[in-house]
DNA sequence: CACTCCAAATTTGTAGGATGATTGGGATAT
DNA sequence: ATATCCCAATCATCCTACAAATTTGGAGTG
């Protein structure tokens, strides 16, 4: 039995160390590659090569080309790309109750592993939240409140739980908008999270647990 | 103010008329695409532009291409080998933590949405698990269990939901095994989730939910 | 000096040709 | 029938040339 040729070609090897030289660091977002001459030296490749590779990457989202100016690194992960795609051809709704799903996770996952860091880090949300409904400033709210959610979602300690969490919130968020602000006049008080803060400071799984369930079944109502 | 030129790249038009091709069941997966000089001229473009095209869905997992034999449609769906990137970056237990989440918000929605044909196929799967324990045959065991709680994740009518929980399941397949045969002697009769089904046939939301909270938690004791 | 405008340089986009590498199948010999 | 060899088909890589878009810098003007 032979093995199977473990061949990578050109084109996939000059990917990959693009790939590493973004995920790594060495050109960060918004970083301006140097021009295709230079890269093809630099790889040592030919042009259609070097161009397959970079419109690979383009397509993925990782990079962004404009003729005349140049290439620049646009994003560091490919699967929000991927996932923005997939969401535009899916429905909404669908979304919002995969995002809702996460949301439940993420509430027990954060009273169980959150640590000190992260409950100032909420509870800074939560007074950000607090200043915009004293201002009664619906959007600020909004925003606040979104920011809110993504800081419990961060202190679960799992990358890929908060990585999903947000590619999903960005399309989501004229639709998240839109459902909160459904009851006028709006109550603020209601919405801001008071018993789920304190459950996850003071590591109280089952009563996060609890207030999710009420919150998401709420929320759900209004779908 | 002049507006943005929407200027579309030709590599880019080919890539989107190829991708709606895959996705419109055209080109089914399997299918072996004309060679490149047949498609440059379908396209009307030079051999670079079909080329960067053709390698952009190669690197998205569209499409896969062999030296000498051709090129064939891999898969219809770009977010799954973009997921299988991700995940392989990550480890196994955060996926493992993401993919509980979707379980436990698949559980409750499939019993407030299945349909009898649902149920029908969700009954036929507890029926091949039931099989492989009288087979006693572990291995079995453990891949019709896992389709039952594909079944499961497919009565929620959701089809995000779905997919992404197949994504997760595939590199985790190994995982998955693994601690289920944690025991020994393996306890089938636990493993068989009569009660869940119940719930879900009688569309029990509370006690589905319930089950599975319980399922869910005792599983995780194992990680 | 400050501003405008245009031409040149830079950079990516597209085209087409040439050659190498790999695969698969058919012809041939045993 | 089997095994071997060879060749056609196909993708992989490299090369050159030109087009199109953008940026840059300098000449000219007030």
């Amino acid at each position: 039995m032979l093995k199977k040729t473990n061949r990578v070609s050109l084109v996939d090897q000059v990917v990959s160390q693009i790939e590493h030289l973004i995920e790594g660091g060495q050109w960060p977002i918004g970083e301006k590659l140097p021009p295709e001459m230079e890269l093809m030296e630099e790889f040592g490749v030919s042009r259609n090569t070097l161009r397959e590779a970079i419109h690979a990457l383009v397509h993925a989202g990782l990079l962004e080309t404009k003729q005349g100016s140049g290439t620049v690194v646009r994003s560091s992960s490919a699967l929000e790309a991927a996932f923005n795609r997939h969401i535009e051809k899916s429905n909404l709704i669908e979304t919002l109750e995969v995002r809702l799903a996460l949301e439940r996770e993420a509430a027990e996952m954060a009273a169980k592993h959150r640590t000190d860091e992260d409950v100032k880090e909420i509870e800074e949300c939560m007074a950000q939240c607090q200043d915009a409904a004293k201002k009664d400033d619906i959007e600020e709210f909004v925003k606040a409140d979104i920011t809110f959610h993504q800081a419990i979602v961060k202190a679960t300690n799992n990358q890929l739980l908060q990585d999903l969490y947000e590619y999903m919130t960005d399309p989501l968020y004229s639709s998240i908008h839109d459902i909160m602000i459904m009851d006028i006049p709006f109550d603020y008080d209601k919405e801001i999270h008071h018993e789920l803060v304190r459950a996850i400071r003071e590591q109280d799984v089952e009563g996060a647990k609890k207030y999710v369930n009420e919150y998401i079944h709420a929320f759900k109502q209004r779908l």
